[in-house]
DNA sequence: TCGAAGTTCGAATCGTCGTTCGGACACACG
DNA sequence: CGTGTGTCCGAACGACGATTCGAACTTCGA
């Protein structure tokens, strides 16, 4: 394995050739399994030989941890920037499960992977940064979701429902469907606020 | 592989053996993965050789497929059951969801197999009766739900919502835990339906 | 254009793991 | 009891697949 080349029009090129790698490992493996595909098929299928991935990743776990941050770090940091802005507490529910929810159908392979792996992300030492991040983001959901007039269950439940709901948006999501990732956040909204 | 004996003693001591493996498998899978698991592992933690579960299965997806038929068959049967009573549609829902979050409850380890290994029973042709089970029940969910009167959201995405909360439910439920299962499926099917 | 840095190749390696199989033990039943 | 049927053992096999590595090739920057 290599590290990012100092020069800069090296640099770029590098950045971009990891960031395929990275997508297309998400979409094989979202696909096939990530046991089920082999180093061999996933290079084949990103058209390069199966020695060229450990120039960019020093194995196959570290390939699915970088999926995994590419996909958990900026729906992080753009949920706080939201949360940061002053809003009416309903609004601000809605407009931060309607990010989520764009954010699983846009990265709907990294987050098969992400699900498809979670016995594998909750155990070793390296995938620590992995699950302090999305800890973090249901913790800001979870203050969010506190803030509002919600039906009246109870609010652990509401958030458990929430956070099934989203997540499982990966399983069924089609780009070519007819519900937009608004009106599948706005769904998911109404159902958890009171009735005005 | 051997066949269920046909003597009577013999075959009832065959029948709990072979469902100790799949509990035992179940449970091993359900925490360290289906492929991060080797027979040896399994074998052992079952307290017996590894040579000792070819008895009972032919080979480790067959022991996956038993699994699963464990868990989808009696939950299809049982809200078959439960469907063909009269009752009234709201009633009927909360009956279905109840029933099914307590199978849920009760297989967790089974059910997070079941979703850990989502892209295999999605492909080979020996998942075929697996997936036709799950439609069939997922079917039957979604007629329940066509008769009730629910909040103001798009039906497939009611359904969609109410298959994710579900689901998900395996993910974090801890017997210990303040929520019974009866509670918790009441909690979702509040969430579904429109206030009186 | 030259040298250094970066990229890719692909065959060889090395472990791991699923599966097999022949035999040893155990139980049921006449 | 004895015999055949059922259960289980555990070493050995064979395949597969992740990873390594040195050579060949490309690109950058002066």
């Amino acid at each position: 394995m290599a590290t990012r080349p100092t020069r800069k029009a090296l640099g770029e090129r590098y950045d971009r050739r990891r960031q395929e790698v990275v997508d297309g490992a998400a979409r094989e493996w979202a696909r096939r399994g990530v046991e089920q595909t082999s180093v061999q098929q996933l290079a084949e299928a990103l058209g390069i030989a199966a020695g060229g991935i450990y120039h960019y990743f020093s194995g196959k776990e570290q390939l699915l941890i970088a999926i995994c941050d590419d996909l958990v770090n900026p729906l992080l940091e753009e949920a706080r920037a939201l949360v940061a802005r002053e809003a009416a507490p309903e609004e601000r529910l809605r407009e931060l499960v309607r990010l989520w929810v764009a954010q699983v159908v846009e990265r709907q392979d990294h987050m098969l992977v992400f699900q498809q792996q979670r016995h594998v992300i909750d155990r070793g030492a390296q995938w620590k940064d992995v699950r302090a991040s999305r800890k973090a983001f249901e913790r800001l959901v979870e203050q969010v979701l506190e803030e509002c007039a919600t039906r009246p269950v109870d609010p652990r439940l509401a958030l458990a429902a929430l956070l099934g709901m989203v997540n499982h948006t990966a399983q069924w999501y089609r780009p070519r469907g007819h519900l937009t990732s608004s009106r599948i956040a706005d769904g998911y909204v109404d159902l958890l606020l009171a009735a005005e």
